[in-house]
DNA sequence: AACGATAGCAACCGCGGCGCC
DNA sequence: TGGCGCCGCGGTTGCTATCGT
């Protein structure tokens, strides 16, 4: 029994579309959802694979798309979740609102990957090439118990990239009454990511507690009700507002700082797992970049080349040093892990 | 100005997972 | 419970724009 074809390739057309197809299919999800993709290019009058509906609205149409240029911060968010989940688009994806699995491919193949072979670290491990040949004695442990963590967020991800998904099914699928189904006034009221409801998230979530970290002075809420997580995004869904958490700062980064990220028993598992130097680990990796941050932040034009405060990553001239100082401190922080001496605990 | 090399990105392809029957 | 169909993901391709000679 041989894979039956997505769709009859005969007639269908195939490469760029047009505006005028961009049309079609607009219109058409916008009045019905997109229900059955297979079905769709009938019902809206494309001569296209339903497949290819698809992928041009998940990666183009969507009005909930964030175009251009990446962000210092989306870069670094990129970066951190390639090491733990490697290729995972998808996975990464749920972390960076607006952006499409697609697009952030295409940036870590074209961008990212071969700035890091250009600073001498292994865009795959995530470390520098040189220690790759070591890798036998401690530096495997350290893998092991990266993975290891690695596993569990990578499950967490799934669950949430699936309650996304539904999320999204229930607003695309069940066309609503007004003419446009996306706008975010008309988007449901949807369970937040789990990862961003740390007060109710039963699982060990050491991205949230880095995204704590990495909040902006700025996005943080002077009414003391909670603070954003920036990603450069005004309508970022990153938020926490349902308890009095101040913003951790740099230097006083901690467990303590993570708890309100990280449930009690994966806290400290986490500090017995890594021998206490996880926060340190951080701290320290977090520090040169999270500085950097701060002053690219005063600009929100990036693109304005006569503005001082922005510097153009590509150009600066301390870029590569800081750079080191952030991988090194990667290294740090996977060298002073210890391998989990006591099983997962059980959330 | 012309041509080749390279970069960037949109789109395609094939596979695996999941749900339904 | 297994077959089937659909959807989504990740890898890859190919086109276009830009840069360098």
């Amino acid at each position: 029994m041989g894979r039956s074809p997505c769709c009859d390739k005969v007639g269908l057309k195939k490469g760029p579309w047009t505006s005028e197809e961009d049309q079609k299919l607009l219109a058409y999800i916008e009045k019905h959802g997109h229900g059955s993709w297979r079905a769709l290019p009938n019902k809206a009058g494309l001569q296209r694979c339903g497949k290819s509906c698809r992928l041009r609205w998940t990666n183009y149409l969507r009005p909930d798309i964030k175009r251009g240029k990446f962000s210092m911060q989306e870069e670094q968010s990129i970066i951190q979740l390639h090491a733990l989940l490697g290729n995972r688009w998808s996975a990464i994806a749920t972390h960076l609102p607006k952006r499409t699995d697609n697009e952030i491919k295409n940036y870590w193949n074209t961008h990212l990957k071969k700035r890091l072979a250009k600073m001498g670290i292994d865009p795959i491990t995530h470390k520098p090439k040189s220690d790759n040949l070591s890798s036998a004695d401690g530096h495997s442990k350290c893998s092991a118990n990266l993975n290891h963590m690695a596993q569990w967020e990578s499950a967490r991800l799934e669950a949430e990239a699936r309650l996304v998904r539904e999320s999204k099914l229930r607003s695309t699928t069940i066309p609503s009454n007004t003419t446009n189904t996306f706008t975010p006034k008309n988007q449901p009221q949807l369970p937040p990511p789990v990862s961003m409801t740390p007060a109710a998230s039963p699982c060990l979530d050491v991205l949230s507690a880095l995204q704590g970290v990495w909040a902006k002075p700025s996005a943080i809420n002077g009414q003391g009700r909670g603070y954003t997580i920036d990603l450069e995004s005004p309508t970022s869904t990153l938020s926490f507002s349902d308890n009095n958490m101040m913003a951790p700062t740099i230097s006083s980064f901690s467990m303590d700082t993570a708890a309100p990220f990280v449930s009690t028993e994966a806290s400290s598992w986490l500090s017995e797992s890594s021998g206490g130097d996880f926060a340190a680990g951080f701290t320290g990796m977090l520090s040169d970049e999270a500085n950097e941050q701060n002053s690219a932040d005063r600009c929100e034009d990036s693109d304005n080349a006569e503005c001082g405060s922005c510097v153009d990553v590509e150009e600066s001239e301390g870029e590569e040093d800081d750079n080191k100082n952030y991988w090194s401190s990667i290294l740090n922080l996977v060298n002073s892990s210890s391998p989990p001496n006591s099983p997962p605990p059980v959330f």
